[in-house]
DNA sequence: TCGCGACGATAACAAATGTTTATAAATGCA
DNA sequence: TGCATTTATAAACATTTGTTATCGTCGCGA
């Protein structure tokens, strides 16, 4: 638990004990690359911290088609965390694109925290906030970045990811078809 | 103060002398049509609560061209709260789009609120999960939605939207140009 | 080790969207 | 009230992006 425990103390403090009664609600978990982390149309009741490896984040269309829409790299959390805090069944899946190791957060235990640590609001309103810049950054850079811009712009935000991710998915990701990044890369602007 | 007063106690439980100590470091204030709110360039230290009105959300990029990126209504918060979050100068104008008052929450009272209030840091917590569910639906609409579905859904997120604000903001907003949104309208896919 | 499937590049064509210009109605202000 | 400005639509054309198909490479499992 030492990676969770310097992210937690990167944004609250928080002693040893407390952190050790809030973790005796999580375990660690491994899964196979290619492995299903969680699934759509039940509620997520657990968030995962991701100790090595990388998840990818998707959703599947009416027409089955599958769209990236995250990458989660080592030292994050990462869930359907709308759909967690809403209480509502899940859209998003979460797949481990390689072998991933995770430390699991169930509900109880986050709201335990909630209700017990010295300052696990403050934690809460961070790890939201942090996650709302993050939307924030991507949201405007729809608007204002070109796709190819977007596209340079890539590692800034998932570094060493075209050593982990087939472009297909980072096409994806960005929105546009595989064929159009492929051509996209050809050209300057 | 009744309506922000309102729209607190619906997040935290909070007593009348709390609340009257928290407003102590605020005020009202009116704009009228098309004023500036507030300007890029700035650290933002002011966060925005709409008695009554409607604020537009824009960018401006390189070449001066404007994008609509929100419409902010009556009942709600708002401000370039990523850079206020960050302490970084804005990029976001605050405009205005009709005769608006608003309660303004500067930053000394809200962290004044976050040391002192009960719930303080849950009402934080609270507000910024509820800005991270709004943008996690846009990003995901971008997503699965065709854009003709997201002017078609624009109502939800903003009701009697067509009724306030131009077509031209709209099309903006929804990252198009008003010409194009002009054609879409006329076709059902 | 072989073979199959995943992956990425490329080309040709189709569809969606942007640009420019024009026009007419609606709006706001002097 | 009258006039200038804003707003929405429309058409013609340009550019961007999607679709489909093909091909060559690579990696992985039988």
């Amino acid at each position: 638990m030492e990676q969770i425990t310097q992210a937690i103390r990167q944004m609250i403090a928080i002693e040893a004990q407390e952190l050790a009664d809030f973790f005796r609600f999580s375990f660690v978990k491994t899964f196979k690359k290619q492995e299903i982390i969680s699934r759509p149309n039940t509620i997520p009741n657990e968030i995962f911290f991701i100790n090595k490896g990388l998840i990818r984040v998707l959703i599947t269309d009416q027409e089955g088609n599958e769209h990236s829409l995250h990458f989660a790299l080592e030292n994050q959390f990462i869930a359907d965390y709308s759909h967690f805090i809403q209480k509502k069944p899940a859209l998003y899946t979460l797949q481990a694109l390689e072998e991933t190791e995770v430390v699991v957060l169930p509900r109880v235990g986050i709201e335990w925290g909630y209700a017990n640590l010295k300052e696990g609001q403050k934690l809460g309103r961070l790890i939201a906030e942090f996650y709302f810049i993050y939307q924030d950054d991507r949201i405007k850079n729809n608007y204002y970045r070109s796709p190819k811009e977007r596209y340079d712009l890539i590692t800034d935000i998932f570094p060493n990811i075209h050593n982990r991710v087939p472009q297909h998915m980072i096409a994806s990701y960005l929105g546009m078809t595989p064929v159009h990044l492929s051509r996209l890369k050809k050209i300057n602007r």
